[in-house]
DNA sequence: TCCTTTGTAAAACGTTCGTTCTACTTGAAC
DNA sequence: GTTCAAGTAGAACGAACGTTTTACAAAGGA
């Protein structure tokens, strides 16, 4: 997904911006803020990133790469407890890294004229059900995994520890209730 | 929740308000987009909404009256059934008014210095957890349904009709599973 | 040594936007 | 008939923002 043909000063830009976006949003924090918080001159920064949206674009980017590896690497190879690892895993990051909600769609919300805003929304959850599903062996269960990702992704912020609780809790019943159809 | 003394200009322009952020988002229309789409005066428009956040939460405070009524309103009586019509007017909101997802949580992605729209997003949630756990007779499930409830408005989304069949099935656990603790 | 690359610092430009203000109209109450 | 509340139309203002441009510094290879 992302461009691996990166230097060096490409990297710290997307680090900071990716920062800054996780604490400001992306409403408030002007070119001027990004520059700050990539810790580099406006011209740098604009020769890599020629738009405030490539900008966006770039911060999601470098932030899917992260969460896919945090969700995925190194996952048990038995299915109910690969599951509820990565369940742990998304209360994780919540709790650590995203505790405004999803930065993904707060950036459609934020920019929601930007058609390649919503493709790379949907790629980064589409990529997300696609391994999630295969990693626990549930591939006709894609709807339900995602609901309960997604829930969980959401209503940590209003339930904290309880919503992981009710993660895990849904995501028994997808073991033991009857197979699709 | 909503002031119950409105005029009928007021309420006329509120509509007029949803209306506009529905279809264009938060970011996008200026004040000027708002005052075509209440069809009023800038001077009126700012009588009854002082700013543009104060428009933003006039729209909200409004939808979220629509939004309880459309959900909870002459329920059945059995609580499995009564949980099925909820998630059913759920996608059937998602469908008609809230393609582009929750416009609550788009709100507060889009402005998200302000506390007053955090503060309603939160009073807007929990009364939703807590009327629907009592409509369905879940009290100690609340966290389980308010994670299903938001799983099948993000997911909606991504998977459409899949969502709500996701939902149901999830839901079902929620009856035959053993009891909290 | 010179030139190219890559970077910094910051002024300048043009636009957009939220908000306020001025001037005028209408309709109903007393 | 006058007054007063409530509305329209739209100009004006001041600030903020995304983007471009100018001027300059440091370092490495030919």
């Amino acid at each position: 997904m992302s461009d691996s043909t990166q230097t060096a000063t490409q990297t710290a830009i997307v680090t900071g911006l990716e920062q800054a976006f996780v604490r400001q949003g992306f409403a408030k924090p002007g070119v001027d803020d990004l520059r700050a918080a990539a810790g580099v001159s406006l011209r740098t920064l604009y020769k890599y990133y020629p738009s405030r949206e490539a900008m966006i674009l770039g911060a999601l980017e470098h932030r899917h790469g992260r969460y896919v590896k945090r969700l995925l690497d190194g996952l048990p190879t038995d299915p109910k407890e690969a599951l509820d690892a990565i369940l742990e895993r998304v209360a994780g990051w919540m709790r650590e890294e995203a505790s405004h909600g999803c930065l993904f769609h707060g950036a459609v919300a934020a920019v929601p004229e930007s058609t390649a805003l919503r493709e790379l929304l949907e790629r980064h959850k589409g990529e997300i059900a696609r391994r999630t599903a295969a990693a626990v062996d549930l591939r006709g269960n894609e709807a339900e995994l995602t609901l309960i990702l997604e829930g969980l992704t959401q209503s940590w912020t209003l339930n904290g520890a309880d919503a992981l609780r009710a993660a895990k809790r849904l995501a028994a019943c997808l073991f033991t209730s009857t197979p699709r159809r």
